[in-house]
DNA sequence: TATGAATGAGCCTTCATTCAT
DNA sequence: CATGAATGAAGGCTCATTCAT
């Protein structure tokens, strides 16, 4: 019974995306630190069913963010195809970046936090932004519209730790401090 | 016996020192949300002293980097009185900020974290920190060094932010990024 | 596999009742406000179990007596049924409460003790006993058995103190206490 | 220097008064269960005061309420001897005993809670109230008023327990229950 | 004698994690 | 595979009690 086993895989396929999206939804609530039970009970699934398909904390973060992530990535290659100097991209990807974080409460700072376990959405961030970024920002250098000096990887995660937000530093203050950032990386004439 | 009321005090006094002794390196190893227990074992105590001294864990915070706080602010003055720009005299206390953070892992992202309970730590910063930058700020609008839109309170919260460090972002990454993002701030020619 | 749903929620439902006898049990040897760990001991069960069972004490306590407090209800209307005057019925209905409460140490001390968070325990009497106790009364004063002016919940709140019982002060005696107390309700001719 | 000794004992003295008025005071707000604190601070001494003057905490409700328990036990032969049946001299004398426990928040409850630590005060009333409400009882059976068969320490066993007060069963509730027990230890004609 | 800082046992509560069904 | 009941470690906080001064 071939179509058997297609069946049990498509139901297992259908609970792991029930389980990724309400994960996504409760770290918009709670953060990434939310209670396992909480996010089970969001996706009408047992804790147990959480913890065959995502081992440790990380495993779901990693997989709630990834496909984000990935899109954020592919983003990159298509800005420095269209008009426009290398600077003006690399600024509306920050943007994008941007944007992703600061609509998910909690992950700049989880990645900021140093928490090990969370090593992996570090690793996915290594793997698949730092590239993405790096490509920009060596266009920018060879552009001459930046000093070489600064990492994709450091700015990454400068821009990362801007985005923290709070109460009286929202998110048009992280993009503004952002675009000054940026500012400051700019090859003065 | 008032020379018995003076020993006791000065044990007293001993005990609350060792305690911030204490807690200021736990708050380095655990960040600021380390166990009360931890704490109490490091300095030797058992946790109800912590509790008599320090009610709340806030106020525990609090008393450990007043000191430091307090010195920080008493900078700024000093350094614009000092010959040169008001520019090099807010990048020199930006020094100083930088310095006091990123010796105390832990303390930016609890300052980010928005947790309550050290809306006090908070409180201070506001009360002492921000008046102390306000000048700085000021005097650079005056002299037309940078231009005016950027808030004394939401830069310090940057930077902050940026000296949130880690693996793979220590705290030269964070002081050059302070300083990328002060020059951001420049007004340009 | 319905059957196997089956033996989880009679498991479930065996540890549950596990709780119950256990807390009962203890109960009545350390009162109402015994730890929630001597409990889950008694039952042999992990605190975590209770917690999940019975979120709050008082819903352990309401829990525990909710059984007996229903059976005492019931009696009611079956004793007025019988042939007998209506003080009469009253005097049995009493005598089974009094025999609930001298057998639950510390229940009766629980009740008067006003102590917030048995509220609901207090709730439920006024719910369920007011009403049967009510109906009693009710019955006497149409029989110009017992004069007006003594309300259900007042005559049960003074037989519940009244069979707080100790050491030179038993259940004999307090049995003894409530028919002088009843007697004393009697209308005299 | 007989003097100074007496100084001394005199500054004592006042101390001791001045822990049980403020003893007294917080039984009154939080029950006699109050944290030996409280106590304290409201006497403006130190705990260590109130341990070596009343080691256990029974010793200090004892302390506290003796005077009154005295006062109140002198007032039974005074009743006696005053015009009137010797049941209304029990009555009387019944309403000065509920006077002093429902003002003093908790006490009946104390009193009622077998427990032990309390046993003195405990024995302090067997020692002075019970043989005052003996004269009252003896003298109303003498008269044939009430029935014998009812002991002294039962009787106010029972009163001190109908005088345990909360929300909805107020002073005015324990003073119609306990005029109403009267009423039914009363010889029938 | 008086003080009150210090101690630490004890209770509460949460939640990550396991495992029998 | 999914479930969710059960476990118990972990951390918070309070307060009775001791003892050096």
């Amino acid at each position: 019974m071939p179509e058997a086993v297609g069946v049990r895989q498509a139901q297992a396929q259908r609970t792991r995306s029930g389980v990724l999206a309400a994960a996504s939804a409760v770290f918009v609530d709670q953060g990434v630190q939310a209670p396992i039970r909480d996010i089970a009970e969001r996706a009408g699934v047992g804790v147990g069913t959480i913890y065959r398909n995502f081992p440790t904390r990380a495993d779901l973060v990693t997989a709630v963010y990834r496909h984000q992530i990935d899109t954020c990535a592919a983003l990159a290659p298509r800005l420095l195809e269209e008009p426009g100097s290398p600077f003006a991209a690399l600024t509306r990807w920050a943007d994008a970046f941007v944007e992703f974080l600061v609509t998910k409460h909690g992950l700049g700072a989880a990645l900021g936090s140093g928490d090990p376990g969370l090593e992996n959405l570090h690793a996915l961030m290594l793997d698949t932004l730092v590239p993405a970024c790096e490509t920009l920002l060596d266009a920018c250098v060879d552009a001459d519209e930046i000093s070489p000096g600064i990492t994709a990887y450091v700015l990454m995660r400068a821009i990362g730790n801007l985005c923290i937000t709070g109460p009286d530093y929202d998110q048009a203050d992280a993009k503004h401090m952002v675009a000054t950032l940026l500012d400051g990386c700019r090859r003065k004439a």
